[in-house]
This record gives structure tokens, C-alpha cells and sequence, in this order.
DNA sequence: TAATAACTTGAACGATCGTTCAAGACTAGA
DNA sequence: TCTAGTCTTGAACGATCGTTCAAGTTATTA
């Protein structure tokens, strides 16, 4: 009995996405949120229990879909390794759709956020966490493919891909469009230590 | 004629630095920063206009230190290699001491910024661009010197180094001090582009 | 169809935001 | 020492912040 919701919840958090992703934790504003997700503050108050908790909200289902982009690539692409370089291309993409800033919101956060938000820094560190662990399952897929060396620890090597990928996202937020983006992933799968003719 | 001014300009400017570095532009409000840089608001907009004016300035003054700190450890170090390793070592730590994030302020800040704030953003897009050619100038010396690769491109390899380096750093801020921070910039130097003795 | 439970609404709250400005304090030149 | 110019002070401003809640609406159940 009683009434059902009458807005679709993933759809709100998409659009909550969206915003966070533009304008980060503290220049989203309440208000903004109101109006571009249709809700008034007693429903939101009363789904998400605060900006914070929207907010984690966003940042899981962001890291889900994430999540969910590796798996799809890894299914499109003719190899692991070329997997991971279409992942990247395609979120650079979409970053870009999204927000002008191009970066990923889960480096966003984890630059913005402080102690006084230490959950929400929390989830965004695990977050990213995951999205590394996901750059290691291909790697090891590489590895047994003989794409990638198997003596070289596949930990090691997705560190390298987050380091390198987080870095390339904040370099084109300086530069924009004018550095050519897919080169430099290619660069980065062409060098030691992804390759077997280093060293 | 006239009274002057009681506080030392850049002593203030240093304090504001550390603020934005802690808590990041929208983060830090003008209490916090009459209270810690000790001054009343009447002085503070009359002698820098603005929060984004104060801003500014500590963006300016932080991109300069970062250019004398480069300058001092070319200065000391015996190789320009050696000095490019020891910059980031001791940036990390500055960066450790100053602000629990251990990441750039230029970074934090181009990732914060909309175009709601384009002087900021503009500035510290410039300013990267100024770290950037620090790299480029110690890289064109250890070429001279014969430490790197001289065929290869300066310019492509600044870049390299920007990109990890911006990477590093927001890795760290993730992890902490779990992971092995000098390992990892030693891996930078140890791997193509940088040595002969790759591809 | 009346009662009940679930959800929505939007005006309003206190707190805090960045900023202003009239008044006071101080210094240097006449 | 007086005056004119410069800097400092801090109360106060309107705007906006995140949030609350009593009242209204809608759907389900008996």
C-alpha cells in the first residue's frame, strides 16, 4: 500500500553524475541538483539522505559503469591489450561528452575531497581501486595470450596504465584537443615495460 | 605620505597557498583565510580585489617557487637527470608537508575549475605549461650532455614527464605512502624514452 | 469508499558565503 | 604639531548554502 516513486532512480543518479562530473562535490549546488534532476529537496532528502549521500551514490554507479565498459570492450576487441586501448579512447570520449573537463571524476574527487567529506574520499579511493583491478584481470588475460611478457608482475603493469592513464586525462584538461590523444595511448602499450623488445 | 601596509605581501600570499592546497579553491572560504593569514576582509580586497584575485596571485607564486626549486636542484644535482629525479622527490615531500594530498596545485586546480572561474583556470593551464618547459630545459641539457637520447623529441619527452609525473601524484594521493615512491620515478628515467638502451 | 501508508511539494530555516564601507588608527610631509 | 593621505578594522549586507518539515497528493488495501 502507499504511493510509488514516480522518477527513475538510476536515471537521477546519471543526471547527479553528470553534474558532480562538471563541476565537482562543492561547485554542484543543491539547488542546480533540484532543478536538473526534477526533484524537489524533500524527495531527494528523503531517497538520498544528503548531498554526500547522492553524491556516493554517483560515485559507485560511476565506477559501476565503468566497471561494466571494461567487460564491454574486453568483448568487442580481437585482444586483450587492444581492449584496454579502445577502453581508454572510448572514456576519453565520453569524459569529453560528458564533462568539459575531460578527467575522470574518481581523480576529481579524490583532488577536491578532504578529510571533512572522509567517506565520500573513502569510496572515490575505492573505487579507483577497482577500476585498477579491472586493468589487471586484462593484463593477466594479455599475459596468458602472450600479448604481454608473463614474467612481468601484473600489478606492477596496471599501476603503469593508471598512472599513465590518470595523467594523460589531466594533461588534455590543460591542453585540450590540440595533443593527439590516441598516440599517446599507443605510446604507452609500445614501451618497456609492455612489450618483450625493451630492454 | 600615508601609512604602510603591516603585513609581508608574499608571507601572506605562502599562507593562502596552503590553504587553497588543503581544501582547494571552493573549499577554502574568506574566514578561513582571515583568520589564518590574519588580516580583516577590508585589507585583504584592498589589496587583492578578490577571492579569485588572492587565488591568482598564490597560483603565480606557486608556479615561481616551483621554478626556483627546479633552478636550485639543477644547482645541486650532478647530472640534469639526477636533478629532474631529485625535483620530484622533493616536490612529493614538499607537497606531503603542505598539503595531505601530495598532489600539484596547478593539477588540484585545473581539475576544480570551470569556466565559471576561466582567469583561474587560464592560469593554471599557463602555468603547467611553465613547469612543462622547466622539464623541456633540463631535458635539452642532459641531451647536451649525453644522458639522453639526442634524435629524440625534447618536446614529446617534457610531456612524458609531465604525464607521469601529474599521475604519480594523484596515484599516491589514493594509495599514501603504501607505494614505493621512489621506485616509481627511478622506473620513469629507467624506461624508453629515456634510455638508450631501449626499443 | 473510507482509511492508511508512501511519496511529493515548496516555503522557510539557520548557517555561511563573498563582499562592502564608514569609521578609526597610523604615518609621513608641511 | 597639524594635516592629508593610506591602511586597518569589523559590523553588516544580500545572496546562497544544505537542509527540514508540515501540508498536500496519490496509490493501495480493507
Amino acid at each position: 500500500m502507499g504511493k510509488n516513486s514516480k522518477f527513475d532512480r538510476e536515471e537521477v543518479i546519471d543526471k547527479a553524475i553528470n553534474l558532480y562530473w562538471n563541476s565537482g562535490f562543492h561547485g554542484t549546488s543543491m539547488r542546480t541538483l533540484q532543478n536538473e534532476i526534477d526533484m524537489r529537496p524533500g524527495s531527494i532528502y528523503a531517497t538520498f539522505g544528503s548531498k554526500e549521500g547522492l553524491f556516493k551514490e554517483a560515485l559507485i554507479r560511476y565506477t559501476q559503469l565503468g566497471r561494466e565498459q571494461l567487460t564491454e570492450c574486453r568483448r568487442k576487441a580481437d585482444s586483450p591489450v587492444n581492449a584496454l586501448k579502445s577502453f581508454m579512447i572510448e572514456r576519453v570520449k565520453l569524459a569529453q561528452k560528458a564533462s568539459p573537463t575531460c578527467m575522470c571524476l574518481l581523480v576529481k574527487s579524490v583532488a577536491e575531497l578532504t578529510d571533512n567529506n572522509a567517506e565520500l574520499l573513502a569510496q572515490a579511493r575505492e573505487s579507483l581501486k577497482t577500476m585498477e583491478s579491472g586493468f589487471e584481470e586484462l593484463i593477466i588475460a594479455a599475459q596468458a595470450a602472450g600479448e604481454i611478457d608473463k614474467t612481468k608482475d601484473s600489478q606492477n603493469l596496471a599501476r603503469h596504465i593508471q598512472i599513465y592513464f590518470s595523467g594523460i586525462r589531466s594533461y588534455i584538461r590543460v591542453y585540450g584537443d590540440t595533443v593527439p590523444i590516441a598516440e599517446m595511448f599507443d605510446d604507452l602499450f609500445q614501451h618497456h615495460p609492455f612489450t618483450y623488445s625493451s630492454h
